[in-house]
DNA sequence: AAGGTTTGTTAAAACGTTTGCACAGCTCAA
DNA sequence: TTGAGCTGTGCAAACGTTTTAACAAACCTT
């Protein structure tokens, strides 16, 4: 192991020189810098990065906590994309990501306390909201640099944001689908303790609203992120005798399972039933029929939650503390069909 | 920042106690173990990771090198579902993971020589291995603990290696058509210079080569891991007279760009022909039709890759250095169906 | 030519732990 | 009673950096 000391020895200059030549200080001269530098190639010298973040109090790294259920999330493309976005940017940016999750429950706290207080990371990223979150909480009243990918309320204003507006990009699906002609539309949902569930619930009630229609409760199914949601959840919904005609989807791995059930119980979509979902994954598109999904920028939300994070550990201006990624409805097959008016 | 000085001071006992009393060493007396134990818990102690590293020199934590095109491995649920066992056995026994990816070709060695040498975590865990793989040969040099998920060359050895016998699974999805009666079988491959694709390839041609027919090596295709590659092939692979009934597909996602691919040019799984594929992901048996796949037992791969990995840093004796994997072929509708013979 | 500023470098303290060694007090066998 | 062994604790060095303060030498400015 050649330590800094070693290299300023070969060099016959001071260690606080080998360390101002790494840090790039100005106040070195050309010669020392070049020779200094020429001995650390030769030497093959690797700064330590313990004994740099112990004195620093920086360890270039921030955090990725992941929801407790991480089963779900893993399945799911959407965080794959979501991940590489954070990764794309964290890399350029010079910083290291860690993974982390807690086992259960009650030590999520605890996991997350052990990073922040153990100085183990500059800051955390956290995904998916729950509707009172206390993980949130506390990284609130840690006043710990922290960004969250999905929405808190508003008394955590020491936590930055980077979401879609789920409420509206909701509407916008049923818009469509309203706009199609449908009167009966139901709602394949996710957990009700998350804000994405909430928010999207939020605009599609709106939507039918605005135009009038009626929201049947019965037509509304809360389920996982998992495909056998959509599934299961199509027995029961298709049963009823005034079922809807066109359904809204949480998500595209669920709308899989949505179509796996109504093709097993031999509807047909977009004629007998239309779908339209969210996230987009691409697989979507090679469904069959393709789904019509949401683009809601996934890439793009990983990858400003870490510009965000990094912006504020560095201490730079933050403009704004809540940043809204645009979402794009992509209509395919799936919602094609103009449904029958009845008699 | 409440420090072991200060838990020192409160108990009226020296750091050392106290640090003992963290790393629960057996001199310590019961009595002062609680008052220490009580103290810390008051004021709320947390141990600061990077001073406890640079003295011990060991991080507790895990590095994972992402292979180059990261795009295409997280467009993967095979990703996720990896990530998830390696995940779950590393934070049970202790280890964070540090997700890292180079930027470019070059800087591969560099960016893990950074965190090797740089003594920034006690293993690695590297993916997808190449045929003439330099990472892999520069971690064997430098005799760092480190495991590999898929097949190295005898000439590394020390690296450790899950696998599958990916040799015998292809064999065992070519017979499994054979055994149908298809005497064509083409097979839609991944980049060349991947192992996996390199012994799927060859356990095809000993299966073919056993059943006595002929390979035509028109009917194999080199791909990404993208849905695109499976559905550029199709309108390559069908325009053929004397055109296979049968495929194998290097992986699932590429089988749904197979399967869409078909479906555009107006051939009918498994009627006009039965595809076969490997990695069986959740969404695979979602499909229209669902797909026959290969389960690599994905999630166990990654969770043995992380315990063999800790065991080796732990000093505990390798019994094995190398693991495999069992696989399941999983016969689904898309390779349902017997060929007319011809003539 | 004197004083002030700039430039390039060093010495030493600090960061918060772990751990080898020393040692005091106790127990117990001979 | 002696001393060997055990138990419980403290001292101080070590880990490999960064950074403040100090200072010598060189450079201006008048």
């Amino acid at each position: 192991m050649v330590t800094i000391k070693d290299i300023a020895k070969a060099a016959g200059v001071s260690p606080s020189t080998v360390s101002r030549v790494v840090s790039k200080h100005p106040r070195i001269s050309k010669e020392t810098a070049d020779k200094v530098k020429r001995i650390m190639a030769e030497m093959g010298y690797h700064p330590n990065a313990m004994a740099k973040s112990l004195v620093s109090k920086t360890t270039n790294t921030l955090a990725i906590m992941l929801p407790r259920p991480a089963e779900e999330l893993f399945q799911d493309f959407f965080f794959g994309e979501l991940l590489r976005g954070i990764l794309t940017h964290s890399t350029r940016a010079g910083y290291d990501m860690l993974l982390t999750t807690a086992t259960g429950e009650h030590d999520e706290i605890e996991t997350v306390s052990r990073l922040v207080l153990g100085r183990r990371v500059d800051g955390v990223i956290l995904l998916s909201a729950r509707v009172k979150d206390p993980l949130i909480q506390y990284l609130n009243e840690q006043q710990f640099p922290s960004v969250l990918i999905g929405r808190t309320d508003d008394s955590n204003p020491h936590i930055l944001t980077v979401n879609n507006n789920n409420v509206q990009a909701a509407y916008d699906a049923a818009q469509h689908l309203i706009s199609q002609g449908h009167e009966r539309i139901g709602f394949v949902s996710g957990p009700r303790n998350l804000t994405v569930s909430f928010d999207r619930m939020e605009g599609y009630r709106q939507a039918l609203a605005n135009a009038g229609l009626k929201l049947n409760t019965e037509w509304v199914v809360e389920g996982e992120f998992l495909q056998e949601s959509g599934f299961r959840a199509m027995s029961f919904l298709m049963e009823m005798p005034d079922r809807p005609t066109a359904l809204i989807v949480i998500d595209d791995v669920v709308a899989f399972g949505v179509l796996r059930g109504l093709t097993e119980l031999g509807y047909s979509v977009p004629d007998d039933i239309c779908i339209v979902s969210f996230n987009n994954i691409a697989l979507s598109e090679l469904a069959t029929p393709p789904i019509s999904s949401t683009d809601i920028g996934t890439y793009q939300l990983g990858y400003t939650a870490s510009q965000k994070l990094v912006r504020l550990i560095q201490g730079e201006p933050i403009h704004q503390f809540s940043t809204i990624i645009p979402h794009r409805l992509i209509v395919r097959e799936s919602s094609m069909h103009v449904p029958v008016k009845k008699g």
